[in-house]
RNA sequence: CCGGGUGUGGCGCAGUUGGUAGCGCGCUUGACUGGGGGUCAAGAGGCCGCAUGUUCAAGUCAUGUCACUCGGACCA
């Protein structure tokens, strides 16, 4: 077989047009479909598995350092909303609306909820009384609603699932530990499960979220050398613990404000797996997120004993934990391997009347197109290790990508150059100030994406006015 | 929101000066096949995105609208 030759002639080639290439994969994947609203999108069963995988794994770590789920309202009014100045400023622009209940007019206008930080102030105005009542640990699973202009399948719809983190500490210490922990899971997750390589960091003043005191991102270099911002956590100080009088008695009884924090994942990672891991033949995904991990596919499946043979090795695969699928469709050979292809599943076996004469079957690597023999009798060692080895394949591939595109510089120009050039991210100082941040974007095309916890010192001066640097950031073009 | 493009069976497309819709793939049934998208045969499936208008007559012309798409602006 020729490896690079192309095998699924329905996905246009990403080199000769990313976008259509992205579109195509989350068709022909079978992960989405439009409906009849712009930016409202259909998640289709194969889609929704990943995205319940990846609700299954964070929802995991979010229990396990002490948060619970609960459900807020997805109507607020009109009010609440206001309450908090930067983030009505922030929203307003993009928010929907509720106007009529019924056949009559509301007297005040409900907005469909573009994030629930005033839905949550809100209701612990109301149960926060004692420091013993502190810290509140929450989170959501729901779908949010925010009238983009633009919008993209996964990358940025009008409605979109999510999970809202929400928490209230008594302190600022505390609830700035909040913050970075939340971070971290989600740039575990990214790199051990979606084998997404992050860039942690914070955003600067102009990037960060409406209301924020300081929000903390993970970046990630996507195939096209674009950033993609993957997730997210924000510190509010005790700005809108103010806005909606939230106090608590301390120990000396005295009246505090608590601090709180938001943080949040949306499917939005979904179109990141895609753009870090997908090839021309289409989808690839990660072993430990994929909703099939294994595809046992019998040859010449007529054939006597090959029914049998290929349905005991997908219940000796299933017994090891292992989503498997086996297809006994009556679709050629050919045809399911281009099909489970372009659905970006990890590993494939196939198992036929050869195979079972001489004990073995064949296991073939999405990412390399690599045909293993595997011993029946070594089934249970052999698989997991393939998988495995797809897995950190696809980890090391991304995190050369990102390493490969990563340029420093110490000129406006140098950037614009390399950026140009290349794409992906240049480091370089900054002296802080907003006016050099809004020049780089307007002379060099690229806004900034982290000041990054792993500071280099690249330089003394920022690059645009030449005044001492204070920090160092990363740049680039972002979805 | 501004500018360009596109909407015709599930998908991809054709449809001339307006005259009552066609092709490929897919789908259904059967047989033969089966290690990289198989072969043959017989079938089913369409208010031409939606609305209004012009006309004896609209897929075709006009106006509006909705959606998709590519740029740009905007966007945690």
């Amino acid at each position: 077989m020729a490896k690079d030759k192309k095998q699924v002639e329905q996905i246009t080639d990403m080199e000769v047009d990313f976008t259509k290439w992205y579109t195509d994969v989350c068709k022909k994947a079978e992960l989405i479909d439009y409906s009849s609203v712009k930016g409202l999108m259909i998640l289709r069963p194969y889609g929704y598995a990943i995205w319940e995988n990846i609700m299954g794994e964070l929802d995991r770590r979010f229990k396990a350092t002490g948060h619970q789920n609960v459900s807020m309202p997805m109507l607020i009014p009109e009010s609440l909303l206001q309450k908090e100045k930067d983030h009505v400023e922030g929203f307003a622009p993009e928010c929907a609306w509720v106007t009529f209940g019924g056949t009559e007019e509301l007297e005040e206008r409900l907005c469909i909820r573009p994030t629930s930080e005033t839905l949550f102030c809100e209701h612990w105005h109301n149960i926060v009384h004692s420091w013993r009542d502190l810290p509140l640990l929450y989170n959501q699973w729901c779908s949010v609603l925010r009238w983009e202009k633009t919008t993209r399948p996964f990358l940025r719809h009008r409605e979109f699932l999510w999970q809202e983190g929400h928490t209230l500490h008594a302190t600022a210490e505390e609830a700035i530990a909040e913050t970075e922990q939340q971070l971290e899971t989600y740039a575990d997750f990214c790199e051990n499960i979606l084998a997404m390589p992050v860039i942690r960091g914070c955003k600067t003043d102009k990037e960060k979220f409406a209301g924020a005191e300081r929000t903390y991102t993970i970046e990630c270099m996507m195939h096209d050398r674009k950033a993609l911002q993957s997730g997210t956590s924000h510190y509010f100080g005790d700005g809108f613990c103010k806005a909606f009088d939230i106090t608590f008695a301390d120990k000396d009884n005295k009246q505090i404000n608590p601090h709180q924090t938001s943080w949040g994942v949306s499917t939005r990672i979904i179109g990141g797996i895609i753009m870090t891991h997908g090839d021309n033949n289409g989808l690839v995904l990660p072993p430990k997120i994929a909703p099939i991990q294994v595809v046992v596919l019998p040859i010449a499946q007529h054939k006597e004993g090959v029914i049998e043979k290929a349905t005991e090795l997908v219940a000796r695969l299933e017994a090891l934990g292992l989503r498997v699928k086996g297809d006994f469709s009556d679709n050629s050979p050919g045809w399911k391997f281009a099909e489970y292809e372009m659905k970006g599943v990890p590993l494939r076996v196939e198992i036929g009347p050869k195979d079972i004469e001489e004990n073995h079957c064949v296991a073939v690597s999405r990412v390399s197109g690599e045909k293993t023999i595997v011993s029946l009798d070594d089934l249970e060692t052999k698989i997991p290790e393939l998988l495995n080895d797809v897995q950190n394949g696809l980890f090391n591939k991304a995190k050369q990508n990102l390493e490969e595109h990563s340029y420093s510089a110490t000129s406006l120009d140098a950037t614009r150059q390399l950026v140009e050039e290349n794409g992906g991210f240049v480091k370089t100082m900054w002296c802080g100030d907003e006016a050099c941040e809004i020049a780089m974007k307007e002379r060099a095309g690229v806004t900034s994406r982290c000041i990054p916890f792993q500071q280099e010192h690249i330089g003394d001066v920022c690059p645009v006015c030449g005044k001492p640097a204070k920090t160092m950031v990363i740049w680039g073009v972002a979805y």
